[in-house]
DNA sequence: GCCAGAATAT
DNA sequence: AATATTCTGG
């Protein structure tokens, strides 16, 4: 019980309902071991948890301690996750494509400012070493992908146009700032829609802890096809009632029923990370 | 004081 | 290596 090993305590408690879409991406064993299914969305209070929740997370069984200034799980960035990331980034074009901007469109609760920003940072050195490789080349290199040069971020089709340069100049990069901060969001208007981009809705968020040490672990998959896409509501998730309409337990897509114990470079005993993932098409 | 971004730290 | 946290500057 060293380093990460609390649980969510709060965070954004809306006392709004629930959309629980706990599809069948989750093995039921792992729900239920975990008590994620159809409850914890947007963990509302701290000492409102399920007693499952508090204890599994923290083994030293304290309920009653410090539960302001906890730290979180460490966030795992799935390729699902990263996938919302890309594409939130891709619709707001790198003027917009700032921290909070990015964390509300992508919509995925429990996400913090800082968890995007650490994301963008690295995302950010990716493309930067993506260009000035297939700049600096152009022949005789082999295509792309050389192992230990991309891992997460080459699951996730890079957008065409993600210069980095100068774009304030005279160029008004494009697209729409749909960005409304707004507390409060009225009923989101699902017909908004801009005449250029493409449109797949992304659904809501959904938690899930992978273990470490042993444990249990998401088989990552998430190298699809590339669409852009849509996101939904700033602030708040509301009903993302959208998106998992397309692929449920069919033979197609098993989702995340493989659990792999893939323990490579974990030397930390058991650390327990949190891993949203939201449900959508990819 | 908030926020973005780089620099560190774990 | 991947995330987190801290440090700077705006």
């Amino acid at each position: 019980m060293r380093e990460e090993d609390w649980m969510w305590e709060e965070q954004l408690p809306p006392p709004e309902e629930l959309m629980p879409i706990s599809q069948s991406l989750i093995t039921p064993d792992l729900a239920l071991a975990f008590d994620i299914p159809s409850g914890p969305h947007t963990p509302p209070h701290p000492s409102n948890l399920s007693p499952a929740a508090t204890d599994l997370a923290d083994s030293a069984g304290n309920s009653d301690e410090p539960a302001r200034t906890l730290k979180r799980p460490r966030l795992v960035w799935t390729p699902q996750l990263h996938k919302r990331f890309v594409d939130a980034v891709a619709h707001l074009g790198i003027k917009n494509a700032v921290p909070k901007t990015i964390m509300q469109l992508m919509s995925v609760d429990g996400l913090t400012r800082e968890n995007v920003a650490s994301h963008l940072q690295k995302y950010r050195l990716y493309l930067k070493r993506m260009q000035s490789l297939s700049s600096g080349n152009g022949a005789g290199c082999g295509p792309v992908a050389d192992a230990a040069t991309e891992h997460l971020f080459a699951s996730s089709p890079v957008p065409p146009h993600f210069l980095r340069g100068a774009v304030g100049g005279s160029g008004p990069e494009h697209f729409f700032p749909y960005v409304a901060v707004t507390p409060a969001p009225p009923p989101p208007p699902p017909h908004h829609h801009h005449p250029h981009h493409n449109h797949h809705h992304l659904a809501g968020p959904q938690f899930h802890r992978q273990f470490g040490g042993g444990g249990v672990n998401v088989g990552m998959n998430g190298q699809f096809e590339h669409g852009g896409g849509f996101v939904g509501r700033p602030g708040q998730v509301g009903h993302p009632r959208v998106g998992i309409g397309g692929m449920h337990g069919e033979g197609g897509m098993p989702g995340y029923a493989a659990v792999d114990d893939l323990e490579s470079g974990n030397t930390s005993g058991g650390r327990k990370v949190l891993t949203l993932f939201p449900t959508g098409e990819d």
